[in-house]
DNA sequence: CTTAACTGCAACCGGTCGGTTGCGCGACCT
DNA sequence: AGGTCGCGCAACCGACCGGTTGCAGTTAAG
């Protein structure tokens, strides 16, 4: 059902290594929608540039894109987020539950009396 | 304080961004410490690559180096993922409460009789 | 002491990335 | 109708990235 998840996870970290990327992303969240060409007048670049980070948010399928008349529409997908979040959650609990078994052995050890 | 969580947010991500690096830190995070040498015995490129990995890790403060004689183990340290995932929850959080005041004022307005 | 193991540093190479410019097309407005 | 607004596509450019090779330095082992 859903085995491709380590496809994915790949494209949304790259999506979210680019600092204007994470920022739309924040835009995003806060508000509705966004075009292009609104973005582009609020960033220090050319639409087009915006065009290609939306884009790539798209390709990590961050956002979802609907066309009303001459405008595009991107709108937040935050889905692709949790699986990130999922792989950040898993490999820290790994970490953890090592700790927890280290710190139980060394217990063991020291409530052996010498 | 840590008003730097912002610059460093980037790093991370950036590091969490190649599928090789997620690989080393999620062997780290069931292991204990790793060399590049010996990382590079299991993985198809050189110790030389491995070691490029390995500092962009630590440059991301993901991992702390412990060199013991000839040989630098590297382990893993997790602090930095938090303040990633931590960015996540924030948009995340962000999304649903939006959703929510959303929900709200259609309920408010779906109530109101006539 | 000589040799082998493990490392770091630097140079180099092809490919991708972020950004720009330029063009053409559809949609909206008088 | 004609003009212009927003968009997508393609080409181009400099910079960075992932990877390699080669070399020099230090530590362990013979």
């Amino acid at each position: 059902m859903r085995a491709p998840a380590h496809r994915q996870v790949d494209s949304v970290f790259v999506a979210l290594a680019d600092p204007t990327r994470r920022r739309v992303v924040e835009t995003l969240a806060r508000g509705g929608t966004v075009t292009a060409s609104g973005l582009a007048a609020q960033l220090p670049m050319t639409r087009q540039a915006v065009a290609k980070h939306l884009s790539a948010l798209r390709g990590a399928e961050l956002v979802s894109v609907m066309r009303i008349g001459r405008e595009t529409h991107y709108k937040l997908r935050p889905q692709p987020l949790d699986e990130a979040a999922h792989w950040i959650q898993m490999v820290s609990a790994e970490w953890d539950d090592r700790l927890e078994a280290l710190r139980r052995s060394l217990e063991k050890r020291g409530s052996r009396p010498r």
